[in-house]
RNA sequence: GGGACUAUAGCUCAUUGGUAGAGCACUUCGUUGACAUCGAAGGGGCGGCAAGUUCGAUUCUUGCUAGUCCCA
């Protein structure tokens, strides 16, 4: 009888609308009091499903389908983030192929056009994760730019600012003169480059000499207000207090002394910036110098600068700069260095720091109450090495640049006056209250701040406003504080931290309890995929060629703690392997008419086979449970793919077929059903890993009609080990035991696995023989023997010891026994390094004195058993000729 | 410069203070009606190097070497 092959294209696409349509996402009533909640990571809204989506959400979804399954009340919130500076990229861009500019459309124009690109494209991620097969309730999906979302955010905002928590500042900020906006120090990278250091001669002022310094940045000399030296630097004492005229510039500063300036550092002499340099700020600062700002919002030279370099871009202003000082004679020298030079995350552009007022959230006050909130463990990372890294940086936190000059995102709820005094409210109508109260009721006309916050501003609201915060929604006071986060570590700053910072100070608790932190996707090698390099691996390919179930169960079980997952094809491959091999197990079912047509009471089954396969399947739903739970999901999948394929699909099924050849219809009947049973368990302890296929077979196979419930909302197994069964588990691993041992002699005998043998054993071997007479139908077809015979001395046959007991295998024809006696020879030689260890270790007083007792007495156990065993592989030995 | 992590079979990774495991790859054999996207049997490891703690270390400690990452 030939079956169809799984369909997983087909298939996929089936059970997903089966379940959308069901409503099977939504948290439904339980009896426990426990929730289960999970707020997804919000993917960007102009995202595409990447490979580290794809883990991430594997993840969850295991977790999500797990609890529900244990009968919790269950939510996995969805939704995404509008990505400011993206996201208005990707509009901008569209448009600019329209030939529409951003600044002719306008403010207002230009964020109708965001939202309609939103509309119509915008959340395909949300599509792909549900290919994915994420069981989140879609219904509930959520975009940090809605209604409720904004109102949360304006209103942190506001409560912030009233506390003082956040505040306006003039401060040098980073600038990314591509994008026009202030970003966060997170934002910036520090690359490694190859760099150019510069030696320049000030000349000093009433005096022949000259100082030279050295810069990376000779073109903001034009900025400089003061040269530093440090006060105990013997070269420079006398110059200090001195004026020195900047080359080509010419414009009088005074050399200082300040303890920044390094005497091991260049010539120990530096210029100082402080409108263009964090460092030489603070060295302004302490010493009141002048701050000369000569750059434009676009990294053009402004009015302060040399006049045939106003207009000039920053890196054209340096070459040109350069010319004319060595023209000059100003310029020593040229030195070849390393350093590090700023770049903006998402324009790649070089980052200038540049003087400007900005909204700032006083991130260090903030901090605190999450701090603690980790160090009591109310908050736990796993794996707990991360706590360490969030201790470090929270404790290291500077104040937070909440303010971005670009369009797209939540404006800021600030209002100016006329003279610039500013008003923070909720609304326009409210900050007029407040306005006119200042104005002491005169008119005032107000104008909006054109400022947007940081996007990560309002992903920090996520996990409580998505509940419907500041409202206290049932679903709020249901699913508040979640359960667990899933994350990457690259956002642990960005992302976690601050959802902790405003999750602690706006809510009585904490917004997790616990954070899994999981790894990068990498290709097989190693290597972070990127398209530059052409190693990105589409989960979306993947998903069509071997089915979301395949992808799944590989990432799920390569997410080892503290590893990053080398995904390779291979890997997807032999997943759909074990998943097509499920499959075709199933259609052996089927093919012999399992059907789990109605309840099964377990204690009543009497089958060796049923009982054993019953007791190996609790002990696998226990691991399979407990690593869930701990978060090792790579445990987890292991030992559920060892059950099925090697106890389930490799032995038990075997051992099927002699009953089901046998007249004993009570036992075929017990077979029958009790295998199917088990298969449903086995889908049931499957599903969270591979969801698509268990729920696909366990419709086909109708156990709804048993166990009630679709596969997703069937409760997770909890059967308890039975110990009337052990003594038929132990029989049964016997007996695998015994045909293992007669099919590998028969492989280092080169005789065809599939000739039938006789066995026999003498009188002694009694625990064989009571085995091998109990299971005898199951030995005769899976192990290939014809009969039991007396014991003899036939020349064709051989002996081993099985269960510590003679044993012996006669082929119908002459065997070439020169093989096995090597063998056997070997076994005795790895026999004796054993035994000659075993006794020097317990010979050793200090060993059996400090030892506990149980190791002891387990190695003087073993001790027995392998000199009992030695003597009787030397007895078979000398048997040989 | 500060910190974190990693080093186990050809590859990717588990495990445990008490005789080292899996998957993939490899070798040999095999189409008996679930499955060749398969079955059976096998080979393969001084657990990076060195020292210490211990009766005993792959596991704990320290140093070294190599690599990865984060922060400044």
């Amino acid at each position: 009888m030939e079956f169809k092959k799984y369909n997983h294209l087909k298939e996929e696409k089936k059970i997903s609308n089966f379940w959308i349509k069901k409503g099977s996402f939504k948290p439904k009533k339980s009896k426990f009091k426990d929730t289960f909640s999970i707020v997804i990571p919000p993917p960007n809204v102009t995202g595409r499903l990447h490979m580290g989506h794809a883990l991430n959400n594997s993840l969850q979804d295991v977790l999500i389908r797990f609890n529900r399954m244990m009968g919790k009340e269950t939510l996995w919130q969805p939704g995404t983030d509008h990505a400011g500076i993206a996201t208005q990229a990707v509009v901008e861009k569209n448009l600019e192929k329209e030939g529409i500019k951003k600044n002719d459309l306008g403010r207002e124009k230009f964020i109708k056009k965001v939202w309609q690109w939103k509309e119509q494209s915008g959340g395909i991620i949300l599509d792909q994760l549900k290919k994915l097969g994420c069981s989140c309730d879609w219904s509930r999906t959520r975009f940090t730019m809605d209604k409720d979302l904004s109102h949360a955010v304006i209103k942190v905002f506001v409560d912030l600012y009233n506390s003082k928590l956040i505040y306006k500042d003039k401060k040098l900020v980073n600038w990314d003169t591509q994008l026009q906006t202030a970003i966060s120090d997170l934002e910036v990278l520090q690359k490694d480059l190859q760099s150019q250091l510069y030696y320049i001669d000030y000349p000093i002022e009433n005096s022949d000499k000259k100082i030279t310094i050295a810069t990376t940045r000779p073109e903001t000399m034009m900025g400089d207000t003061a040269i530093a030296v440090n006060p105990k630097d013997q070269r420079y004492i006398n110059l200090i207090g001195k004026n020195v005229r900047i080359p080509l510039v010419n414009r009088k500063i005074k050399i200082i002394a300040d303890y920044y300036a390094d005497p091991e550092q260049g010539t120990g002499a530096v210029k100082i910036t402080p409108a263009h340099d964090f460092n030489d700020y603070e060295v302004g600062k302490r010493n009141k110098l002048k701050i000369m700002n000569i750059f434009e919002k676009n990294g053009k030279i402004n009015k302060n600068g040399i006049e045939e370099f106003i207009g000039l871009d920053r890196f054209e202003a340096r070459k040109l700069l350069v010319k004319k000082l060595k023209e000059n004679g100003n310029l020593i020298k040229i030195e070849n260095i390393k350093n590090k030079v700023p770049y903006g995350d998402r324009s790649n552009t070089i980052i200038e720091p540049l003087l400007t007022e900005q909204w700032f959230v006083d991130a260090k006050k903030l901090s605190k109450k999450p701090i603690s909130i980790v160090k009591k463990g109310k908050t736990s990372f796993f794996p707990d090495n991360w706590t360490k890294t969030f201790f470090q940086w929270m404790k290291n936190i500077e104040p937070w640049c909440i303010s971005r000059q670009i369009w797209w995102g939540h404006r800021i709820p600030a209002w100016y006056d006329e003279n610039n005094n500013v008003f923070v409210a909720e609304n326009k109508k409210d900050a007029l209250t407040l306005a006119k109260k200042k104005n002491k009721n005169k008119k005032v006309k107000l104008r909006q701040e054109t400022d947007v916050l940081d996007t990560w501003f309002s992903s920090a609201l996520w996990p409580f406003a998505t509940l419907g915060w500041p409202t206290k929604t049932k679903e709020f006071l249901k699913f508040y504080p979640t359960s667990v986060l899933v994350t990457g570590f690259d956002i642990i700053f960005f992302w976690v931290a601050r959802m902790l910072m405003m999750g602690n100070y706006f809510n009585k608790d904490t917004p997790f309890r616990k954070i899994y932190v999981h790894a990068l996707v990498r290709d097989e090698k190693g290597q972070k995929m990127s398209k530059s390099k052409g190693n990105v691996i589409d989960p979306l390919e993947l998903i069509k060629e071997y089915g979301a179930d395949s992808l799944r169960f590989t990432l799920i079980s390569m997410a080892s703690p503290g590893r990053d997952v080398k995904l390779s094809k291979d890997r997807v491959t032999g997943n759909r392997n074990f998943i097509t091999k499920i499959w075709s197990a199933n259609n052996f079912l089927n093919m012999n008419n399992c059907k789990l047509n109605k309840k099964v009471n377990i204690k009543s089954i009497k089958l060796p086979i049923n009982q054993w396969i019953f007791n190996e399947y609790i002990k696998t739903q226990n691991i399979v449970s407990k690593n869930i739970e701990i978060f090792r999901f790579d445990e987890a999948a292991k030992h559920v793919y060892q059950f099925v394929w090697h106890s389930y699909c490799d032995w038990y099924l075997e051992f099927l077929k002699p009953i089901f050849n046998s007249k004993n219809q009570a036992e075929i009947k017990e077979a029958k059903l009790f295998s199917s049973f088990m298969m449903a368990n086995i889908l049931r302890i499957l599903h969270p890993f591979i969801p698509f296929f268990t729920e696909s077979v366990w419709l086909k196979n109708k156990y709804k009609v048993i166990f009630k419930e679709d596969l997703i909302s069937s409760s997770w197994p909890n059967y308890k080990n039975l110990n009337k069964f052990n003594k038929n588990q132990i029989n049964i691993n016997n007996t695998i035991e015994l045909i293992s041992n007669i099919r590998s002699t028969k492989s280092e005998l080169k005789i065809t696995p599939k000739l039938f043998c006789d066995i026999s054993f003498s009188n002694k071997s009694k625990k064989l023989k009571k085995l091998v007479s109990s299971y005898f139908t199951l030995i005769k077809q899976v192990g290939r023997v014809n009969n039991i015979v007396k014991d003899n001395k036939d020349k064709n046959s051989i002996d081993l010891l099985v269960l510590k007991e003679k044993f012996s295998i006669i082929f119908s024809e002459e065997v070439e026994l020169t093989s096995q006696k090597e063998r056997i020879l070997q076994k005795v030689e790895n026999l004796k390094v054993k035994i000659t260890g075993l006794n020097t270790k317990l010979k050793n007083k200090a060993y059996v004195k400090n030892a506990p007792k149980e190791i002891v007495q387990k190695d003087k156990k073993l001790l027995k058993e392998l000199t009992i065993e030695d003597e009787k592989l030397r007895s078979i030995v000398s048997s040989i000729n």
